[in-house]
RNA sequence: GCGCCAGUAGCUCAGCAGGAUAGAGCAACUGCCUUCUAAGCAGUAGGUCAGGGGUUCGAGUCCCUUCUGGCGUGCCA
């Protein structure tokens, strides 16, 4: 269906060419001045130069022609604005097609477009920690988002699983196990099922493993070994790494799921190997390949190029891939399996050098077609209170389970003592919300930008954070059930005092939010107006008794006003990758 | 050196393709619970939008420049 505000345009579009200008100049914006109206058009301001005439002369013959019963006022201001308040029914109207249309007014992508958004960056063996945490809230919620305007999305958590960590890894399991068979090169038999190492033992060996190659050369040595005979693919250290993939994604899993984020693809950097040789033959046979300082690249510096652009480089002195090698082989993969019209990378932003190389390569040397938009969405870096990366108080980083189990800690407290919460419930509901404060504590920020991380912040649940849109949809909630009757059906009424009216113009605006939002790969504008929406939710909340309402068919009109609310609300912060509790 | 990003209230942040009087939250202060969850609502106070030029009817927003901070700059990821 479309848009309210672009409705509003094309009335005014059609007042523009009566009057006798450029309908072009027809465009409705809503206000920033509601104290003086609900929609304004600046077009006659921008149209004055053109026609060489004062534009509040304009705006006034523009004015003139908007007799149409969309308005209850149409008048010319000073400049030149044009000044617009909606007729309750017209508005009424438009929001009752919103609230039997499936995806509440939302324009669908038609034909849907394909995007692979490539967020997570896990590392196997590795705990999730903090520093995993934006990619996986950003990712999802952009995921998400793209999903709901109707596109195909394919969320990729893209492991770091090869290179040296495997290596590593491998001989770090060794030390504590040498008589494992997967060592043993004469063995021929079966490799058994069960792994000989939990996630736990995992996350103790590779540590170990990375410290003691820094210091013990020859252990080094064999780990970089054991990395070459593992890319070869020989039998028992492929056998070690799955059961190494195994333990430690099922453990990924885990915590990726504990902050409901559910990727579509569990590939990793090890996925695209095979892709490697007959990429970097071709890119040789063709000539985009060259040796370079004694590595293989591919030239990416461009003769408009004001800056210095380094070139990307396939293979490294000693013939080994790179970074670089694996993200472009990954394209391969990914062009092959799913011929996508754009690729977001949800990555930190200070790669941001890389991928533009990456993304050159790419496009010079044939591997996406020239249309496919490859995106780069850098995060900014999670700073502490002072300013600097973010660190525990042992300096350490701080695993994603121990800050979950912070948060939750503090908001069981805080439900504890409203005691509305039966005890069978408690640890779901505390978690619920947790998610929510930590999810929209992280979103509502500009993703590019660094950002403050405050666990004290993110734990208070006061003005603009995410509970306090939970606890408006549970208000909600606890009046439909208080009412007891069916609300779904009910059909919205004309607003008749202002309170409803702002709220049901609120409303109005959530397709418009959504799609600036997925224009901009940027959820803060969907966090802004979720705020905006629970905020004229708990003003009419506030001033309007739904329930002791004494003239029935008003009352239903104001459950079905709040039913949307909610509705769209819950809708909403679902997109930003969060959902709500019955109670709170 | 070069490049990228940022600088908005005491703190943390918005500012929607240049529009009317720059907005929130926190912290501070004032009111509002025998009525649908006070994790709420209403209000007060708090700004040279880093500085300086420019573009135009109009600039936090676009251009130039200076300052400050962060990051990146061929074989880590």
């Amino acid at each position: 269906m479309n848009k309210l505000v672009d409705q509003i345009s094309a009335l005014l579009a059609d007042a523009f060419q009566a009057a006798g200008y450029d309908p072009a100049y027809g465009k409705a914006t809503v206000s920033n001045r509601p104290d003086l109206c609900e929609y304004q058009c600046n077009g006659a301001l921008a149209a004055a130069k053109a026609y060489h005439k004062a534009p509040i002369a304009i705006a006034g013959e523009v004015a003139a022609q908007l007799n149409h019963a969309a308005f209850s006022q149409a008048e010319a201001a000073a400049p030149g604005f044009i000044n617009l308040r909606l007729a309750p029914e017209y508005l009424c109207a438009w929001l009752e097609q919103m609230r039997t249309d499936t995806h509440l007014g939302v324009p669908q992508q038609e034909p849907p477009r394909t995007i692979v958004v490539d967020y997570g960056g896990a590392n196997v063996a590795k705990p999730l920690h903090v520093g995993h945490l934006r990619p996986a809230i950003i990712g999802e919620a952009i995921c998400r988002m793209e999903r709901y305007v109707g596109n195909e999305v394919i969320g990729d958590v893209h492991l770091g699983d090869w290179g040296l960590q495997m290596g590593l890894i491998v001989e770090g399991v060794r030390e504590r196990q040498p008589d494992l068979p997967y060592f043993d090169e004469q063995y021929t038999g079966e490799y058994p099922d069960e792994a000989p190492f939990t996630i736990s033992d995992l996350e103790q060996i590779y540590p170990a493993a990375s410290a003691r190659s820094k210091v013990d050369a020859a252990f080094s040595a064999r780990a970089h070994e054991a990395t070459l005979r593992l890319q070869k693919g020989e039998r028992g250290y492929r056998a070690l790494f799955e059961q190494i993939m195994k333990v430690s994604v099922a453990d990924l899993k885990k915590n990726y799921e504990s902050l409901d984020v559910h990727f579509t693809l569990w590939k990793g950097e090890s996925d695209a190997e095979p892709y490697i040789g007959p990429m970097i033959q071709r890119m040789r046979d063709e000539g985009y390949a060259v040796q370079s300082q004694g590595a293989l690249v591919v030239e990416v510096q461009t003769p408009e190029d004001t800056k210095d652009v380094p070139p990307c480089i396939l293979l490294k002195s000693d013939g080994a891939t790179l970074y670089a090698t694996t993200d472009l082989a990954t394209l391969v993969q990914r062009e092959e399996d799913f011929h996508p019209d754009q690729v977001i990378y949800v990555v930190d932003k200070r790669q941001a050098l890389h991928f533009e190389q990456v993304f050159r390569a790419a496009h010079k040397t044939g591997i996406v077609r020239p249309e496919t938009r490859l995106q780069f969405l850098g995060f900014g870096t999670m700073n502490g209170k002072d300013g600097k990366p973010f660190k525990t108080r042992d300096g350490g980083v701080m695993r994603l389970e121990a800050l979950m189990g912070e948060i939750t800690d503090t908001v069981r407290q805080r439900i504890e003592q409203n005691q509305v919460i039966p005890p069978e419930k408690m640890e779901q509901t505390a978690h619920t919300i947790a998610v929510a404060a930590l999810k929209y504590g992280d979103l509502s920020n500009l993703a590019t930008k660094d950002y403050a991380f405050d666990i004290e912040r993110f734990c208070a649940f006061e003005g603009n954070t995410g509970p306090y849109l939970l606890y408006t949809i549970v208000r909600i909630k606890s009046i439909m059930s208080k009412y007891g009757g069916e609300v779904d059906h009910l059909p919205l009424r004309p607003a008749e005092n202002p309170l409803e009216k702002d709220l049901q113009l609120c409303l109005t605006r959530f397709a418009d939010q959504l799609l600036l939002a997925v224009r901009d790969t940027a959820p803060n504008v969907l966090c802004a107006y979720c705020y905006e929406l629970a905020c004229a939710a708990n003003r009419f909340y506030h001033d309007v008794k739904i329930l002791q309402e004494p003239d029935e068919e008003k009352k239903q009109g104001y459950l079905a006003l709040l039913r949307l609310t909610s509705r769209v609300l819950e809708t909403a912060i679902n997109l930003l990758g969060f959902t709500a509790p019955e109670q709170m």
